[in-house]
DNA sequence: ATTTTCCGGAGACGGTGTATCGCAACAGTA
DNA sequence: TACTGTTGCGATACACCGTCTCCGGAAAAT
C-alpha cells in the first residue's frame, strides 16, 4: 500500500464554536430575514451537517437567543453616560440603530427575556446609570417604561419599513394611491378622523418621530424621578 | 342501476367562510399558541382539506392578519370615552386584556401594519377622541407614543408570563433559585446594580406596573397637548 | 340530456426541526 | 505497536409544514 494508493485523508472538519455558528446565522438573517435562517442553511455555511449544530445548541430557539445576545454587544454603549437621561436616550437609539442594521431583531425584541451575558451587561450599565436617582421600584418602572416604548416603536418602524419596501411606495402615498382597500374604507365615510389624517397628515421622518416620542417619555420619567412616588 | 347499487352521495362539504376559518384558527392558537396553527389543522377542524382554505386566503400570513383583526373587534370600546386620556387609557387596557385572553396576540402585535376593518375602526375611534385637542402632528405623535408603549409592555409581560409558566416559578424566585446561569453571572460581581435589583427588588403586580407606566406616558402626553409644540 | 364550467381534494414537492444510530477517528492502555 | 474504549460527526429517517398541480365529479348552463 504505497502513498499513491492511499487517498488523501478527508480534510478534518473545520472547527466550530458558538461564535461562528451565531455569526453564520446572523449573516443569513441579515440577508434574508429570520425565515431564511434554518439549521440546515446555517450548517451548510460552515461546511457541516445540520446535526453538528446540536452539540452547541439544543434547539433553534436557543440559536435565536444567541443571536439576540450577540446584537446586544453592539448595543452596549462604549462610554459612560453623563447622567441617567443620557443613558436611557443612548440605549434607545443604539437599540434602534441595531434594529436598522439587523431588521430581524424587531421580530425577536421583547419576545423572550434576554438573559445572555451581553444583554445582562446592557441591563447592568443601564441600572448603574440610574442607581441612586430614586428608590429601586421607581428606577425599575422607569427602565421598563422606556424600554417598552422603544421596543414598541422600533417594531412599528420596521413593520412600516417593510410594508413600504413591499409596495415600493411611502406609506402615505401607498394609502392614497395604491392601497385600494384602505381607500375604499375611507370612501365609505365611516372613518372621518382617519380620513383627515390620511388627507392632511404630513410624512414625518421616522427617526425624528422616534426621538420625539422618546423625549416625551423621558420627560415623564424625569417628572417622576424628581418627585418620588406619593 | 337501482337505489341499492348507488352509494349515498357524499354529504356536501360544510359551507365555509372566512369567519369560520378565522374562528377555528383562533381556537387553535388559544389552545396551543401560534405555532399550533397550521393550515392543515385549521382545515381539519372544519372537515375540509387544506387546499380548500386557499379560496378564502392566499397565504398563511393573511390568516394571521385576519386573526389580529378579529381580536380588534374585542378591543374596540363599546362606549364613547369621556375625553382623550380615557380613550387612550381604555385602548391600552383593552388591548392588554385581549392579549391575556389570546397570548399569541403578543407575537403578532406591531409585527405588521393592521389595516383590517376592525383595526381601522379602533384607530378611527382613537383619533376621533383626540380630534381637536391639538394639531394633527401632535395628535399622531401622542397616539403612536402611547401605542408604542403598550405594545412593548404587553409583549414583555407575556414573555415573562411564559417564562414563569415554563419554570413554574415567579421570575424573581426563578432568578434566585432556578436560574443557575443568571446566578452564576451575578456571583461574578460584574453586575452589582443588577444584583441589587434581584436581591432587594420586590415582585410587582404586572397589571399595576403596566398601569403605572401607562399613566406616566399619559402624563407626558398631557403636558405636550397642553402646550402645543414650540 | 348533454355539454361546459368550476371547485374540492388527493397527491406531490421541496422544505423544515429534530431523533436515532452506525461508523470512523482519536486517546489511552497493555 | 497492537488493541480497545470513547467521543462526536453525519447519514438516514420521521413527522410535519406551506403551497402547487391536476384530475374527477358535481353543479350550472345550454
Amino acid at each position: 500500500m504505497t502513498v499513491w494508493d492511499r487517498p488523501e485523508p478527508p480534510t478534518r472538519p473545520a472547527p466550530l464554536d458558538r461564535e461562528r455558528i451565531v455569526a453564520a446565522a446572523i449573516a443569513l438573517a441579515d440577508e434574508g430575514g429570520l425565515e431564511a435562517v434554518s439549521l440546515r442553511k446555517v450548517a451548510a455555511r460552515l461546511d457541516a451537517g445540520p446535526m453538528r449544530l446540536y452539540g452547541y445548541i439544543s434547539t433553534k430557539e436557543e440559536l435565536f437567543d444567541l443571536m439576540v445576545d450577540e446584537v446586544h454587544a453592539e448595543i452596549l454603549p462604549e462610554e459612560e453616560p453623563g447622567d441617567w437621561r443620557e443613558a436611557l436616550h443612548v440605549l434607545a437609539h443604539r437599540t434602534r440603530q441595531a434594529a436598522l442594521r439587523h431588521e430581524w431583531l424587531a421580530d425577536l425584541l421583547g419576545g423572550r427575556p434576554a438573559l445572555g451575558p451581553n444583554a445582562l451587561a446592557v441591563t447592568e450599565a443601564t441600572l448603574a446609570a440610574l442607581d441612586g436617582v430614586a428608590d429601586l421600584d421607581t428606577v425599575m418602572r422607569a427602565v421598563e417604561t422606556v424600554s417598552a416604548y422603544f421596543t414598541g416603536a422600533i417594531r412599528r418602524e420596521i413593520a412600516h419599513l417593510r410594508a413600504e419596501r413591499a409596495t415600493g411606495l411611502s406609506e402615505r402615498e401607498w394609502q392614497r394611491a395604491s392601497g385600494p382597500h384602505v381607500m375604499r374604507m375611507l370612501a365609505t365615510g365611516r372613518f372621518p378622523a382617519l380620513a383627515k389624517v390620511v388627507h392632511d397628515g404630513t410624512d414625518v421622518d421616522a427617526e425624528a418621530s422616534f426621538a420625539t416620542g422618546l423625549d416625551w417619555v423621558l420627560d415623564a420619567v424625569a417628572a417622576k424621578l424628581a418627585r418620588p412616588p406619593a
